[in-house]
DNA sequence: GGCTAAC
DNA sequence: GTTAGCCAACGCGGA
DNA sequence: TCCGCG
């Protein structure tokens, strides 16, 4: 997306010293290109933040993030980031998590559109969220599927992939909701009520995907290793983990032309041809719309739920 | 992008 | 004054 | 136990 100044049909910039500003937080070198050949800048990342910031925390909460940082540009270095550290902005929050090996790290997420610009204006371009908000970190609310296609196949059977681990879902009584992640995959989805432990949610993951690639070894495979993925898609259940993160819905993808990960419903995905539809153009659109990410309701991993699956199983 | 430690 | 380094990390699963 | 992987 060309950035011709002031036509952003994105939130508001307004103009200062220092640069444009944007939801209060000054973005330095607005017109530097974060993508070259594209001709994205930093304050078209910043200013869709600024956009889609309400909608990001009504979608994904008040949620530790990791960060994915290119203050260069996508052709410079870039780093991921998930602990504080000095010099970063206050508009996002802190919190000390303990860490398996028993230190306590202070990680980040944020409250609204405010923390994402701070973070867009210290170069983050991606934002990945935990599984679970910040309030209750060892009840997880959300189950993902990351669906991994081998490079040899297409978005088609991508797709066939996401409508199969839907049924399978629905079968034992989940609902989930689709979200394309701007590079080859989809991110299958179930929103969850805070009632199970980081434990009993990877063991649930990954029997599933299991179930899947065992019924299906030609199409689908739920281990990771490289060459036992070739012309499969890999059904990742590893999200599902604590301190694991996937990226989060209205995330900016570092990546050429600047796609953007992006709820659908099931009805616009039989019609999309690929996982990088979006991009910053179709954003002020989109939020005109209900979310399809809040249109399912959290369950519960329940008994119930629990005992089909294990009865598919056998 | 910004902080810190080293020349 | 300038510069180079730092900025995630953990469990899986194959070998 | 080590390594590649995300
Ligand atoms: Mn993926
Ligand atoms: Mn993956």
């Amino acid at each position: 997306m060309k950035s011709e100044k002031g036509t952003h049909q994105t939130s508001s910039v307004a103009k200062n010293d220092g640069g444009d500003v944007v939801e209060g937080i000054t973005i330095t070198h607005p017109d530097r290109e974060l993508y070259p050949g594209s001709g994205v800048t930093k304050i078209d990342i910043a200013s869709h933040y600024g956009l889609v910031g309400d909608r990001m925390t009504e979608v994904s909460g008040e949620r530790p993030v990791s960060l994915l940082r290119c203050p260069a540009g996508i052709e410079g270095e870039c780093f991921f980031q998930k602990h504080a550290g000095k010099g970063f902005p206050g508009e996002l929050t802190r919190i000390d998590i303990e860490e398996k090996n028993g230190e306590i790290g202070e990680y980040l997420y944020a409250t609204g559109p405010e923390g994402y610009v701070a973070a867009a204006q210290m170069g983050t371009i991606e934002f990945h969220g935990w599984a679970a908000r910040a309030d209750r970190l060892e009840r997880p609310d959300r189950m993902v599927f990351d669906l991994d296609p081998d490079e040899t196949l297409g978005f088609a059977e991508t797709k066939q992939a996401a409508f199969d681990l839907k049924s399978l879902l629905l079968d034992i009584g989940l609902e989930a909701y689709a979200m394309v992640t701007g590079g080859k995959g989809i991110h299958v989805v179930v929103p969850l009520r805070r009632t199970v432990s980081w434990e009993t949610l990877k063991s649930f993951a990954k029997t599933l995907a299991h179930l899947m690639a065992d019924r299906e070894p030609d199409r689908f495979t739920a281990t990771m290793s490289k060459d036992k993925r070739k012309g499969k898609i890999f059904i990742d259940w590893l999200r599902n983990e604590r301190g694991a993160t996937a990226i989060l819905p209205y995330s900016v993808r570092a990546r050429p032309g600047a796609p953007i990960a992006t709820p659908v419903t099931w009805d616009e995905l039989k019609n999309l041809n690929s996982a990088a539809a979006f991009g910053l153009g179709h954003m002020a659109d989109r939020l005109k719309h209900d979310d399809p990410a809040l249109a399912v309701k959290p369950q519960t991993l329940g008994r119930t739920v629990i005992d089909r699956l294990e009865k598919r199983v056998g």
